[in-house]
RNA sequence: CGCGGAGUGGAGCAGUUGGUAGCUCGUCGGGCUCAUAACCCGAAGGUCACAGGUUCGAGUCCUGUCUCCGCUACCA
């Protein structure tokens, strides 16, 4: 089944710099694609692991912006962060580099001009919305408007989230910039554009009918999208931040970020190896697999193998594309803004000589068929009870045993094996078939699972051959116990290599031997007789309820934190005319009767005395106050507000509202008590 | 309203093409004492959300129903 490959090109998504490492990304790609090309290398493959960050792209202009500083000194910040935390923990990249650099840019920018002069693209002329307070094009996600479709608000210019429906900014109501909150301008503009569409015969062969073999929720999304039909997508912008279009007349533009990021897996293999790098993406005897979370999903199955289809010139295509889910936090989803994740560079800080608990933990519980929860509780038990109680005790226990009777030599074995042990090499063999199995097939929990298998046998041995009560009769027999037992460690050491480098190296220091070949497994004669060994010290160390609480509390305290600092206050809008503000009628009232409406999270229904008539306002305030607060409260509403239906029920009028520093909302009350129905001017 | 995901013993999760329901933790009982009160054995505990259907056989396929979670950007 599977080819005979002569060389495997791994790629790990390029984290965006924008921010740290949480352990979302570590679950989702880095650690599965680590475990891969780590197994691969130790069964003697030739292997190269690409990754970098992804420096360009609308986002990190908005950064910069807020923190008043060049995009440049965005990038360079986080780019090192990254860096570090991802080789503090032991991500072994052959390169990480940045698409920032000048072998990227050269690299995108001839991508592009052999597309463009090979008419590879289609160039169209549109009107895209323009915010001339920012000067600046504004992306589709950056237009806030009325859905066409559902009459929602807060649709988005490519998508509306109520009702699901694609959309063009153009098709907005009232569309809004997000930057500056004014109406945007249409505006003359030519991009090119790459017309997926011509390829998608070519996809569906390629996917649908070549890799029914790949990961259900791969196969899935990508089945489902070539399904619905694909449409041209443009490949540049209006932006000051990324690579030029190299094509005259294309001043102010530059590549659209999901066209030059991918192409940084091909620049950062020419930066690694400028000379050879052809063979590498041009052979069809590589093997390429792109490690992603399920997000990215779409660029890196249809987008990407379509330009690469598109250049031609003997690009391979990725044999697979092992994409993830995704993983929450303490039940919530993880979040950058709301500071709701567990930072790689803080953990590193704060849990010291833990990376390989990091990497057991994050592979154990690893999302790969769906979305799992990451919880301080589970990473102490799993520390406790598996790295600690299973693990580290066993190999403790084989190499105090073998102090105690043998003086840390490995025990000559005189005797011949019993049935025990036959049966242990048997279960071996199976154990390494399994993890190479999963490994190959994208199963790492599974993989991981079969490793600590090996430890959980080591105990079980240890616990039927009771080697402490034959000291005292029979030391030959002895002799092969420990023996055996000192061989299942070095077998520990080999399987857990591509999972916990560090522990395995740790476990080899103890047995005081370099290295080891993924080929020993399964073998009881690694360890030769009279080899000494080290005195024993401890693999795991016990996580302390104490170390849970804090980071817990961490987690509590910098959500409140990002909760104060976040909303800054709102732009100030734009002008508006005395004439403007006399159209508005705002005045007192005194609510009634206050009710949740059902199946909502956010509304209140509220009948309310506004001194000329009594009427009914659905109000987003059921966060912040309940029904039974609002009953008997005088409050300011907007009167002469054109009804609305909201959840079928018809609102008349808002309730005048101040949003806080925190988020929370406040009603404004007229000071003491005044008549329903007084104008407020 | 819509979209996506999920409902498996007390908790958290596996269950690959349908074939005796598993893992870790927890609980109870026992064993052991070399070991970081760790290890080993055993037990209790599940109508696999519900109702139909296909099948010799369904957690696994089909239909319907119910419930829960997410859906502001960025982000794997």
């Amino acid at each position: 089944m599977e080819k005979n490959y002569k060389r495997h090109l791994v790629t790990a998504a390029l984290p965006y710099a924008n921010g740290a490492i949480h352990i979302g990304h570590l679950a989702g790609v880095y650690i599965p694609a680590d475990i891969y090309t780590r197994y691969l290398r130790m069964r003697g493959e030739d292997v190269r692991f690409i990754c970098g960050s992804d420096e360009h792209g609308v986002p990190i202009t908005i950064k910069a912006k807020q923190n008043n500083c060049s995009p440049q000194e965005i990038v360079d910040k986080y780019h090192v962060i990254i860096k570090d935390s991802f080789e503090k923990l032991g991500i072994n990249f052959d390169i990480y580099s940045r698409t920032s650099s000048a072998t990227h840019h050269k690299t995108a920018a001839d991508f592009f001009r052999k597309l463009y002069e090979e008419g590879k693209f289609i160039q169209k002329e549109s009107e895209q919305y323009f915010d001339e307070e920012a000067n600046q094009f504004l992306a589709d996600r950056y237009i806030v408007g009325t859905c066409p479709k559902c009459s929602a608000e807060g649709a988005y210019g490519d998508q509306c989230e109520k009702c699901g429906s694609t959309l063009s900014p153009t098709e907005l109501i009232n569309p809004k910039s997000a930057l500056s909150g004014n109406a945007p301008i249409l505006k003359k503009t030519s991009h090119w554009y790459l017309p997926l569409d011509q390829y998608e015969p070519w996809l569906r062969e390629w996917i649908v009918e070549g890799h029914k073999e790949w990961k259900v929720n791969v196969y899935g999304q990508c089945k489902s999208w070539l399904d619905g039909g694909l449409q041209p997508r443009a490949v540049s912008r209006d932006l000051d931040w990324g690579v030029p279009v190299p094509v005259e007349g294309a001043e102010g533009k530059v590549l659209y970020v999901w066209f030059d990021a991918p192409i940084g897996y091909i620049s950062n293999t020419i930066e690694l190896m400028p000379n050879d790098w052809e063979k590498w993406w041009k052979s069809e005897d590589t093997k390429l697999v792109h490690f992603i979370g399920k997000d990215n999903i779409v660029f890196h199955c249809i987008v990407f193998p379509s330009m690469l289809k598109a250049y031609g010139d003997g690009f391979i295509l990725p044999e697979n594309v092992p994409a993830n889910e995704f993983l929450n936090l303490e039940g919530n989803k993880i979040s950058t803004s709301r500071n709701w994740a567990v930072w790689l560079h803080e953990y590193l800080q704060e849990m010291p000589g833990k990376e390989d608990v990091l990497r057991y933990v994050l592979c154990a519980n690893a999302p790969e068929t769906k979305d799992n929860d990451f919880t301080w509780k589970d990473f102490q038990t799993r520390n406790n009870s598996e790295l600690v109680g299973i693990f580290g005790n066993f190999v403790n226990r084989a190499v105090v045993l073998t102090h105690k009777y043998f003086q840390g030599g490995v025990p000559k074995i005189e005797l011949g094996f019993t049935a025990m042990e036959s049966e242990l090499e048997k279960e071996m063999l199976n154990i390494k078939r399994s993890i190479e199995d999963n490994i190959e097939n994208y199963k790492f929990r599974e993989a991981l699972r079969e490793a600590m298998n090996l430890a959980r046998m080591g105990n079980k041995y240890l616990t039927d051959t009771e080697p402490w009560k034959l000291a005292k009769s029979d030391m030959d027999r002895v002799a092969v116990i420990l023996n055996v037992s000192l061989q299942i460690c070095a077998n520990l050491s080999i399987a857990f290599e591509p999972f916990m480098p560090h522990v395995a190296q740790k476990l080899r220091d103890i047995l005081n031997m370099n290295t080891f070949e993924w080929d020993q497994l399964a073998s009881l004669s690694i360890l030769s007789s009279n080899h000494q060994i080290n005195p024993a010290s401890l693999l795991f160390e016990k996580v302390e309820d104490e170390q849970i609480e804090f980071q817990v509390n961490k987690l509590e305290q910098t959500k409140q934190e990002s909760k104060k600092e976040e909303p800054e206050l709102a732009p100030l809008k734009p002008e508006c005319t005395f004439d403007d503000f006399m159209k508005m009628d705002i005045r007192t009232a005194t609510v009634l009767e206050a009710e949740r409406v059902p199946k909502t999270d956010k509304l209140l229904k509220l009948k309310i005395d506004t001194g000329l008539d009594i009427r009914t306002i659905v109000s987003g305030i059921a966060e912040y106050y309940t029904p039974e607060e609002m009953i008997g409260k005088q409050i300011s509403i907007l009167a002469n507000l054109a009804p609305r239906k909201i959840k079928g029920i018809e609102s008349k009028g808002m309730i005048l509202m101040a949003k806080e520093e925190n988020g929370d909302m406040k009603i404004v009350t007229p000071e003491g008590k005044l008549i329903n129905g007084a104008t407020i001017g």
